[in-house]
Formats: structure tokens, C-alpha cells, sequence
RNA sequence: GCGCCCGUAGCUCAACCGGAUAGAGCAUCGGCCUUCUAAGCCGAGGGUUGCAGGUUCGAGUCCUGCCGGGCGCGCCA
């Protein structure tokens, strides 16, 4: 429909430039859109304002003349000039009903668009370190890059959901002896838990259930750990930090020492745990992933090492102060970038390099990263690296989330209290917590208000969607209980009929459906939905309450039940791809 | 100090590549259940889109400078 548009008026401006009226190659792309008001019709363009200047006329001296040139159509039953210079569209009947029988028959497929082209992408989200549980924060990377990967599915891409496990580096060494020490409590010894550890109750439960599982296997003395280990000062300021994180190191480096092989299999005991309750978390908040990427496969394989090989064959990196640099200064980012330490440790960042060529040799057209807003700085970096080994440093994108903040203060992630993403769900329920992160568009901070989640759940706009979509399914509930039929052909034939005005609204907002899915998609938006959703429901709402469907006359009948049961599978499927249930009884 | 994001109604937020009279929810006030689900509908009030310039037919949207808030700037991850 828009596409016949497009060419009618591509096809007018070809004339007008034969005309000379317009400059040769004056029309680049022609724009068309869906216009708000009914008053504007069903489409209209800004061609006579954009070319006015080209023209050298005045917009609406030029619209007159591109009407009058406009060749007639079917599907066009008038053509007004409005405004500045706006030329509106208003389609005959069938083309503004034909949304209705395209819901009905196969919303999917009419949802559908091929902005992607058939394009790989990999979408990296959530990654959450198996340190911990995940907090609010990543709750919304998870909502956002699931909505996201359905979106663009629909819209022509082949996405693959991929979880990145952070299960090698310093923060597996910090929670392996957190949970050993618990473990050595366990075992009955008194110890002091460092104040750099992880302190919260996980790591208690996670020690025990190993002391549960193996018994006293793993028990060394607790004063046999501590021998050469620097006391862990108390107080504040940089020195005394720095002091606590030697004891800490220091700590970690004697529980190596003292467990041998064992250190391992209690770190993966730690690791396996954490990363089991966040995949159960994220299964009951329904999202899934494609692949589940683990940092310490890339040690394992080699794969970090090749990628310094790489770099270094290429000429992009220099020794000094005893560390390997990458040259990121002379690809866009600030300054250059440590790979491997002076203690000859690969940094995180040699890793994530290791890690996204990986992405890029499995034949990705474009790498998608969604990172909370505190990592931005890591985007400069991450893309010169690609930049340097391939060359392709464009096909790497970031989705920059912002941050989540709670009603009752900035959340820690390693304060004992924080606010986990399961206590969330438990609260406020997987719909409502699912719906009110994707309300809001990712740049924005999102404020949630967890007393608001748990006291006032009845009001979150979900349920609003929600009963719309419940209203049509006890409507059909009805039409058995009264014996009534519907024949749903003879209520397509018979929509023009109907006599309530309000249908037009409606039947507009259904029609923009898949526009708004293709938008979505281009913006990387999926709170875009959430929107088009409301107010679908909210014209069907309108609607429903001013015109009553199971009446006698059957014509009348089965036109309404179509439009209701094109609505409900525009909400149905609207909402799946937000990962909200749809209930047919509330 | 430098960099990124944000600033829109009392509150929380929308506004698709720059488009027509800046829209919703909550809160406030007034109506609508003997009729398919009142978790709903109808109506009212509420705005110099932080400030000042600029770009153009047209700016909440783009550019510059301020003001205010958040985040980041490690041989941590």
C-alpha cells in the first residue's frame, strides 16, 4: 500500500521534471507517512515542501501541481492539499479494512518486514558475572535484548542471542575463596571474612551446600591459610583499599597454593552454582538464548593468545613498563589499552578482543552488544581492537541501557540488601516486570519504584493490554452461551457497513501495526511497542464500550466480531514478542 | 578537567528520517454499571519542551555556548 504510493508519486515527479518544472535529479527518496488524524486521511507526504526550494516555488503552488499530476488509482479516493504544503492520501474502504483480514489470517506474516535482508546479527545480552544473582539492573538488559531479538527476527535478520560467562579473571578467583572460606565455617573453623569478599548470603548458602556435598575433602587448616597473608586493615581512603585488595590477592594466591588441582573444582562448584540460579531466574522471566559463551573457553583454546598474535603480526602493539599495549589511540579511542599485564595476566580487555573476533569469524554480519550505561567507555576500545585485527570495526554496535535507579536508593552490587532481579518478579509479578522495564526508551534512567511494583500492581499498564485482550475472549465465550454464530467472511464482506464512525480509529490503528514493528527495528526501540499497543487497546476500549457486538443482526455481528478478534491478535502477538502473557479470562 | 547519556504537565514518561494543534498514565475534579468483563468508558483543568543563540518553509528533535542531574575516565572485571 505504501509502497503503491511511493511509486505513484516517484512517477509524478518524473513527469514534472520531463515538464521541467522540477530540476533533473532532484528527487532523492520520496517519504511517505501514516498521519495522526483522521482529518489528514490515511497517508501523506512532504514531497512539495522538501523540493520547494529546488523548485523554486512556493510548497503549496508546487503541491498543486504534483496533485494535478498524481495518476489516478483504485486504492486513492482523494487527494487534498493541507498545511504548509502536505499532500494527504485518503484510501477507498478496502484498503483501510484490508488490515483487519490480515490479522485474521496471519498476523506473523503481516507483522513481518525485511528491513534485514536476511542479515546475521549477533545479539549479546545480559552477561551477568556468575559472581552473584543478577540485581535490577541487568533485569532490563534482559528484557530489552529479548524484545529486541524477536523485533528484529520479524524484520528480516537471523539473530543469534548469545550470553557472554565471565567465568575466568580475578572476580572467579575473588568468589572462589569467598566460598571457600564459608566453606571452611562450614567445616566449623572461625574465620574472618575479608572485607573486599563477597559477603552476601549466597556465598554462605553456596559454602555450605559444598561442605553438604563433599564433606571435609577440601578442609586445610584456617591458620594454614593465612600464613604470609598481610592482615586486611580496616578504615578508609586509597592506601587502605589498596591494602585490602593485597590481602585479598594474597589470599587467593595461598588458597591455590594450599588446594592444588581441588582450587578449581571448588571455583567451579562457586561458578557453576551462580550461573545455574541465573539461568533459572532468566528462564522464569522467559528469556532465552541461542548460546551460552564462556571467557575460560577462550583461555582454554588458545583463542586469546591467537588474537595477540594477531595484533601483534598487524603492527597495532608496543611493549612497555614490562605490560603489552594495543595502539587503540590511532583507531578513535582516548589512550591505549593494556592486553597483557606486567605479571604476564591477559587483562579483561584482551579477552572481550579474543572474544568478539571469535563472534566476527563465525560469519556475523553485525555484532549487537547491549552494556549498561556505566560501560561506555569500554565502546572506543572494544571497536578499535575489531578496527585493528579486521578492519571491520563498523560492524560492531553497543545498545547503551541506562541505569535502573530504585525508589529506596542506588542498588550495589555487592551490598548485602540489594534488590535482586528474582525478588523483583516475586514482587511484582513476570508481566508487569517484564512490561514496565520495556516502557521506557533504553537512554532514558529508568526509576523503579519497587513500594509502587509491590502495593499498586493493579495499576500497571500492562493489565490494561492485558484485559482488552481478555475482553474479546469472553466476548466469543458469550457467542456460544447465547447459541449465536459468526461467520467470519461474511463479517469481513460487511466491515464498510458497520454504521460507528469510531471504526475508522480503529481499523488506523491496527493498520499502523506493522509500520510500528519496522520502526521498532530501525530504532533498536522495543518500548516503541508498548506504546502502539496501548493505544490500539485503548481505541479498542472505546469502541467497545460505545458498540455492542453480540446483537441479533447477524451481518452486524460478525463484521464486529472480526474487528475484535483482529485486535486480539494484534495484542496477542504484540505482547509475545514483549514476553507478556496474554490471558484470555482476568 | 575530559567523554557519554538525560532535562518535556504536580509525578513517571511518549513523540517513528526535522513536520500539521507537543501526547499518555498516575494524581485532582465531574459524569457512566438492570445490557457482551467498570482492571473499562466519557469529560475538565494542567506546558515559554532547563536557559540563550544559530541552521530552515518548518526545531522537543540538528549545531554552538551556558545551567542542572546521572555515569565513566585502572596493568579491576
Amino acid at each position: 500500500m505504501k509502497e503503491t504510493l511511493i511509486s505513484l508519486l516517484e512517477s509524478t515527479v518524473d513527469h514534472l521534471i520531463e515538464q521541467g518544472i522540477l530540476p533533473e535529479g532532484s528527487i532523492n527518496k520520496v517519504h511517505i507517512e501514516r498521519t495522526k488524524d483522521q482529518s489528514h486521511g490515511d497517508y501523506a507526504t512532504n514531497l512539495a515542501l522538501a523540493l520547494a526550494k529546488s523548485a523554486k516555488m512556493k510548497p503549496r503552488d508546487l503541491a498543486e501541481k504534483i496533485i494535478e499530476s498524481i495518476p489516478a488509482s483504485s486504492m486513492v479516493v482523494d487527494v487534498q492539499l493541507a498545511g504548509p504544503g502536505f499532500i494527504n492520501f485518503f484510501l477507498d474502504t478496502n484498503s483501510r479494512f484490508a488490515c483487519i483480514r490480515d490479522a485474521l489470517t496471519d498476523v506473523r506474516g503481516w507483522s513481518a518486514n525485511n528491513l534485514g535482508n536476511n542479515q546475521k546479527i549477533l545479539l549479546e545480552f545480559v552477561s551477568a558475572n556468575p559472581t552473584g544473582p543478577m540485581h535490577v539492573g541487568h533485569g532490563r538488559g534482559a528484557a530489552y535484548g529479548s524484545a529486541l531479538a524477536e523485533i528484529l527476527r520479524l524484520s528480516g535478520y537471523q539473530v543469534h542471542r548469545e550470553y557472554y560467562i565471565n567465568d575466568a579473571g580475578r572476580q572467579a578467583d575473588v568468589l572462589a575463596v569467598s566460598v571457600y572460606l564459608r566453606y571452611l565455617e562450614a567445616c566449623g573453623e572461625a574465620v574472618a571474612i575479608p572485607s573486599r569478599a563477597y559477603p552476601a548470603d549466597y556465598v554462605t548458602i553456596c559454602g555450605e551446600n559444598l561442605y553438604r556435598k563433599v564433606g571435609k575433602q577440601y578442609h586445610r587448616a584456617y591458620s594454614e591459610l593465612l600464613e604470609g597473608v598481610p592482615a586486611d586493615p580496616e578504615g578508609e581512603g586509597d592506601e587502605v583499599k589498596a591494602a585490602k585488595e593485597q590481602h585479598l590477592d594474597a589470599l587467593i594466591q595461598r588458597t591455590q597454593t594450599l588446594l592444588g588441582p581441588d582450587y578449581r573444582a571448588v571455583q567451579d562448584f562457586g561458578l557453576n552454582e551462580q550461573l545455574a540460579a541465573i539461568q533459572k531466574t532468566l528462564k522464569d522471566f522467559n528469556v532465552e538464548f541461542d548460546q551460552w559463551f564462556s571467557e575460560r573457553s577462550l583461555q582454554d583454546s588458545g583463542a586469546i593468545e591467537r588474537a595477540m598474535e594477531r595484533l601483534e603480526a598487524r603492527g597495532h602493539v608496543y611493549k612497555r613498563d614490562g605490560a603489552l599495549w594495543l595502539r587503540t589511540s590511532e583507531l578513535g579511542d582516548e589512550k591505549d589499552r593494556v592486553l597483557i599485564r606486567e605479571n604476564g595476566l591477559h587483562t579483561y580487555f584482551a579477552a572481550d578482543v579474543a572474544y568478539h573476533l571469535d563472534k566476527l569469524d563465525r560469519g556475523f554480519d553485525a555484532l549487537i552488544d547491549v552494556w549498561g550505561a556505566d560501560h561506555h567507555g569500554y565502546i572506543a576500545r572494544v571497536r578499535a581492537a575489531i578496527e585493528a585485527l579486521t578492519g571491520q570495526g563498523d560492524l560492531f554496535h553497543v545498545a547503551l541501557i541506562q541505569f535502573v535507579t530504585l525508589s529506596s536508593g542506588r542498588m550495589g552490587k555487592r551490598s548485602g540488601n540489594f534488590v535482586t532481579l528474582a525478588q523483583l518478579i516475586e514482587e511484582a509479578g513476570q508481566d508487569a516486570t517484564r512490561f514496565f522495564y520495556l516502557t521506557r526508551s533504553p537512554e532514558q534512567h529508568l526509576e523503579f519504584d519497587i513500594d509502587l511494583a509491590r502495593s499498586q500492581s493493579a495499576d500497571n499498564p500492562v493489565y490494561y493490554l492485558q484485559y482488552a485482550h481478555a475482553r474479546v475472549c469472553s466476548m466469543f465465550r458469550g457467542l456460544s452461551e447465547r447459541e449465536l454464530s459468526y461467520d467470519q467472511e461474511a463479517g469481513l464482506a460487511a466491515i464498510a457497513a458497520l454504521p460507528e464512525p469510531n471504526i475508522d480509529e480503529l481499523a488506523k490503528r491496527l493498520a499502523a501495526w506493522p509500520d510500528a514493528i519496522e520502526n521498532a527495528a530501525r530504532n533498536q526501540a522495543p518500548h516503541q511497542l508498548t506504546y502502539v499497543l496501548r493505544e490500539l487497546a485503548q481505541e479498542f476500549h472505546t469502541w467497545y464500550n460505545s458498540n455492542k457486538v453480540l446483537v441479533e443482526d447477524a451481518s452486524i455481528r460478525n463484521s464486529r466480531l472480526a474487528v475484535a478478534l483482529a485486535v486480539k491478535n494484534v495484542l496477542g502477538f504484540g505482547l509475545s514478542l514483549l514476553g507478556v502473557s496474554a490471558p484470555e479470562k482476568m
